[in-house]
DNA sequence: AGGCAAGTAGAAGGATTATTCTACAGGAGC
DNA sequence: GCTCCTGTAGAATAATCCTTCTACTTGCCT
């Protein structure tokens, strides 16, 4: 059960990522998750259910990639937290964020939004641990939005201003 | 006919900024914008172009309120144009940045990641010019994106936070 | 051995959608 | 007066899509 339901919110989680979540159909969903019709609907009863799985799937993979995960390799300051945000961007080649994307394609969805301020809350709220002063959480949320939602425009030169943009607020706190 | 595609455009920039880009159908779009199917179709021969359209509308408004118009409003400095910014937010109600939403619900669509392209470079060009220090392109530009995508989240924190942000890279330019 | 849980393959239904086309009304210009 | 242009209203088409359902297979457990 939990072996098929991970090969499935990973290929739903590919899939809304590269095409977008509006253009997909079903069958190109279940195509790309690699099982039938009937077993995709078992784990996701419907197309919007198989929004959220693949989000909770989303949200696991960028906490482990950006935070460490249990095997020990966890960022020390905010300057390597920032690193491991533009490297997600480089392996993922990320449109930008996929919760955004997600609420961009469905404004009026409330269960998304929650989705969304969930992952953003932790994000931040983990970011900020990551800070030596007591950085303001809103601070970091400005700077990590920047990054993630500039790179696909200016790529690498988004990393050493938001890496620049936390020195100077880090010196500088509120 | 400037002003019925005037009309048009507006309409459709509504329905696109209330809905996102997928939900409305194109009777839904005629609804908003006014007007006949027919006509509809006629200033935008497929509903590829109604996106167009609207995103050519947004493009302009959101300069004309940024930026000042040739009506003599302008901003003086980065800290007004930051305000400008939030006060944008705030009467659209945005969900972010329409642009990002496009191309979000299509992320293979080279036109519109071409139009993201281009009002993205012409936004952070304005900006820059702003400026008093010769502050970098890309650092205004995290900044902005930052404050536009974490408004939904943070409200008017993320306007302060930006602002904070703003004036410590002009008083240390890299 | 036999039955049950869980999988594949794919057809069918019913609704929605983008686009085109027909039929008609009002107004401006020659 | 007549014609052309631009508009409205709405039907028809042809395709796509989500969801459900049937028929069949495989492996595991008692």
């Amino acid at each position: 059960m939990n072996n098929m339901q991970r090969k499935i919110a990973g290929g739903l989680e590919r899939a809304f990522a590269a095409r977008g979540f509006a253009e997909p159909s079903v069958e190109d969903l279940r195509d790309t998750a690699g099982v039938s019709l009937r077993t995709l609907y078992k784990y996701a009863p419907s197309r919007d259910a198989m929004v959220l799985l693949a989000l909770e799937h989303r949200h696991q993979r960028y906490l482990a990639h950006v935070f460490g995960d249990s095997a020990g390799s966890a960022p020390h300051n905010l300057n390597e937290t920032l690193e491991r945000v533009a490297d997600w961007m480089r392996v993922e080649a990320c449109h930008g964020c996929l919760f955004h994307s997600a609420v961009a394609s469905a404004p009026n969805d409330a269960n998304l939004r929650g989705l969304l301020e969930q992952h953003k809350s932790e994000v931040s709220q983990l970011a900020v641990a990551k800070s030596r002063t007591g950085i303001n959480p809103s601070d970091i949320m400005v700077i990590i939005e920047g990054l993630t939602q500039s790179w696909s425009l200016s790529g690498e030169k988004a990393l050493s201003s938001a890496k620049r943009l936390a020195l100077l607020v880090e010196e500088k706190p509120v």
